[in-house]
DNA sequence: GTGCTAATCGCAACATGTTGCATCTACGAC
DNA sequence: GTCGTAGATGCAACATGTTGCGATTAGCAC
C-alpha cells in the first residue's frame, strides 16, 4: 500500500508530488503515520485554497476521530517540507495552498465579496513587487499576500 | 482631502477626533452608553496599532467588567463611524488602527520579526497602487493592507 | 417625571486555532 | 523478533473572536 505501484506511463512523478512525503520525512527523522496519510490524502484531492477549518472538515470525512492539534501541527510539518504554504485572507482566517509551485497571493474586493487569483507573473503584482525590492530591498513573499480593496466595477457602481 | 468642516483656527478637529463621537452616534440612531465612553478612552490614548486583545485589556484596566463581545461589538460601530479601521497582521490577528486618516499599511519581515509602517504616500507603495489601478482597476485599501516578505537586513544574512 | 421602544449589554455557547503534557508508537538498532 | 527512544498523538485547557438571545437602559415623546 504504501508503494503507489503501478505508476501507469502517463502520469509523471510532477503530477503527484505526495507521492514521496514518506521518505521525505523520514529523511529529516520525521514519521510517517496513518493520520498524515489522512491528511496528505485529503490534500492531494486539494487543488485551489482552503481554510484549516475545511481541511479538518474533509478529514474527518475519512476518519471521524481525526484531532484537530493533530492537523495543524502536521500542516506545519508540511509547509516546512515545502508542499505547501499558508496565508491569511481578508477575513484573517488561515488559507492553505498546495504546491506553491504555482506562487500567488489573492485580490479580494470588500465591496462584492469576489476574489482573484494574484500570480507572481501578473503584470501589477511583478510591478509591485519590483517597487518594494528597488526602493525597500524588501522581498515580499507572493505566497501570503492578500490586496483588501474594491474591484473596477465596484468602484464603477460606487461612482453612480 | 474631504471637508474639513467648520474648525476653529487654533484647534482643528484632527487634534481630537473623539469629541464629537456622542454626537455623530445619536445622529445616527446609535446610543453613547459608559461602555462605549470607556473604550473610545482607552483608543484616543492610542497612537498606533493595537490588537483586540490589547484593546480588551486596556478597557479592562478601567473597568474589570469589561465583556469582550461588547468591546469587539463597538469597535465595529467606530469603524463604521470611520474613526478606525482595522487589518490582519502576519499572524492572521486582528490589527486596530485609530485615525484612518493616516493611511497606512505594513511592512512584516517574517525573518527578523520587524515591521514597518506603509504610507499611501511611501513610493513604493504608491507604484503598487497605481499598478494595480492601472492594470487592474482595482482600489487597494492601504489600510488593510501587511506585506509579509524578508526586509533588506534578511535578506543580506541569507546571501551568506 | 413617566413610559416606550429599539439599541446595547451581559452572558453563554460556539468557531478556529494553539499549546502543554502524559501516553503511545514508528522505526532504526540490535 | 525485541527494544529504546524520539517523534506523534490525543486530550484538555487556553487564546482570540463571533453570534444568539433575554435583560437592561439610553434617548425621545408626552
Amino acid at each position: 500500500m504504501s508503494a503507489p505501484g503501478s505508476t501507469t506511463a502517463s502520469e509523471p512523478v510532477r503530477g503527484d508530488p505526495w507521492a514521496g512525503i514518506p521518505e521525505r520525512l523520514r529523511a529529516r527523522g520525521l514519521r510517517w503515520t496513518p493520520q498524515r496519510r489522512i491528511l496528505v490524502e485529503v490534500l492531494s484531492q486539494t487543488d485551489g485554497h482552503v481554510t484549516g477549518a475545511e481541511i479538518l472538515e474533509r478529514c474527518r470525512g475519512l476518519d471521524p476521530t481525526t484531532i484537530p492539534s493533530t492537523v495543524y501541527r502536521t500542516l506545519d510539518v508540511l509547509e516546512e517540507l515545502g508542499v505547501l504554504s499558508h496565508s491569511h485572507g481578508a477575513d484573517g482566517r488561515e488559507e492553505f495552498h498546495v504546491l506553491p509551485l504555482d506562487l500567488h497571493g489573492h485580490l479580494y474586493c470588500r465591496g462584492c465579496g469576489a476574489s482573484w487569483e494574484l500570480g507572481a507573473d501578473d503584470p501589477a503584482a511583478r510591478l509591485a513587487i519590483d517597487a518594494f525590492d528597488d526602493r525597500r530591498g524588501f522581498a515580499i513573499d507572493v505566497t501570503h499576500l492578500t490586496l483588501v480593496g474594491r474591484c473596477a466595477a465596484c468602484r464603477i457602481a460606487d461612482a453612480d
